[in-house]
DNA sequence: CGATTCTTTGAAAACAGTCAATCTGTGTGG
DNA sequence: CCACACAGATTGACTGTTTTCAAAGAATCG
């Protein structure tokens, strides 16, 4: 299984051999089932997780009891609580799997001796945290800025395939609207 | 000038004078009147910027002409297109001084050598960079599960000052509202 | 001081949210 | 393998919020 995740890495960055084995010497790959929880809000979140397979969500939830998605990660995304992680804070968070999946587990103090060890995927990892933190500026623009058809037009563009994989009450909580009123949009749409 | 810049780093990171010396030299103080453009939509932008004095915005223009700020960035802040920046696209945001300011630029060439040769820089850059991208998925958690009025009271105290400064229309657009709901809000407030 | 831009206010319309009821599909235990 | 239960999705009626458009009232700048 380890394997999607040495292509992965060596696609993106010049990583020989003998730098893979110190990679996968730390890599814990675990297998999760469908609702199982990798986080719940108040934890220390003290891993990075990359996903082989499957999908997970983070998501917040406030006072009404309401949950509210800030991130799908599915094959080749990253995922965790980055906040936590760094500030060494209870996380906000809850994440867990909505299909059953596979990921790969690097624990903090491990992933430090990466990047400080291995320039190249010192390097790696510096390039995917702009790119997720670009794609991070990117939605607070479609958010502020779209309606909410726009909005889901904009995610089944942008995320190809997944709104076929999650339930839709998810992707109204990822939008910022409610199940009703996606349910709403979509036959909107589909007259069209 | 560049004293502030000084501060922030060397408070931030165990930086010699030596190595100082060395950031020094490749940074450009700029002064910029009120108004003044610092990036336009579809221009290439090539720099990392440290705000010494001011205020400066990021915002996109969407099809109808309306504006949606992204960003607001006052003193000891970064401003700066890290998309164009990264991937050496056209920008799709503006850039432009809401006060008169004054900012450190420093070219990406420039930027990319002092995180190569000096670690210390580089991990600080890091750092910086997580702790934006983590204020960023804030932004958002706040934005899909906030009313109108929540995600302005909660601006008021996560930028405390910044809403006498900016005029309010850009604050509306900040937070993804119009002028008119604004103005409404903050009289519902008053009346509390 | 005049002109322009920003802010506020009002009224009507569009939009999204709430609550409740019904429909659908999936998975489980008998 | 079927029937039932249950969670999720849709629909309708209603409510509440936000936008839109237009106009008047401040504030700011040259």
């Amino acid at each position: 299984m380890l394997s999607v995740f040495k292509k992965y890495i060596t696609e993106k960055a010049a990583i020989s051999e003998n730098e893979w084995e110190i990679i996968a010497s730390v890599c814990i790959v675990k297998k999760l089932r469908k609702q199982q929880f990798l986080l719940q809000q108040g934890e220390f979140w003290r891993y990075n997780i990359f996903v082989i397979e499957g999908c997970l969500r983070r998501y917040s939830i406030d006072d009404k009891g309401i949950e509210h998605v800030i991130q799908f990660s599915t094959e080749n995304w990253w995922a965790g609580d980055r906040q936590s992680l760094l500030n060494e804070t209870p996380s906000k968070y809850n994440i867990d799997a909505i299909e059953n999946s596979v990921v790969v587990m690097i624990r903090k103090e491990d992933f430090d001796m990466l990047t400080t060890t291995l320039p190249v995927f010192n390097e790696l990892i510096n390039r995917i945290l702009q790119g997720g933190f670009n794609a991070s500026q990117e939605r607070i623009n479609t958010i502020i800025s779209m309606t909410a058809e726009q909005k889901y037009l904009n995610f089944l563009t942008s995320r190809p395939g997944l709104a076929n994989r999650v339930p839709r009450h998810m992707i109204a909580s990822y939008l910022g609207i409610t199940p009703e009123t996606l349910s709403r949009i979509k036959k909107q749409i589909m007259r069209k």
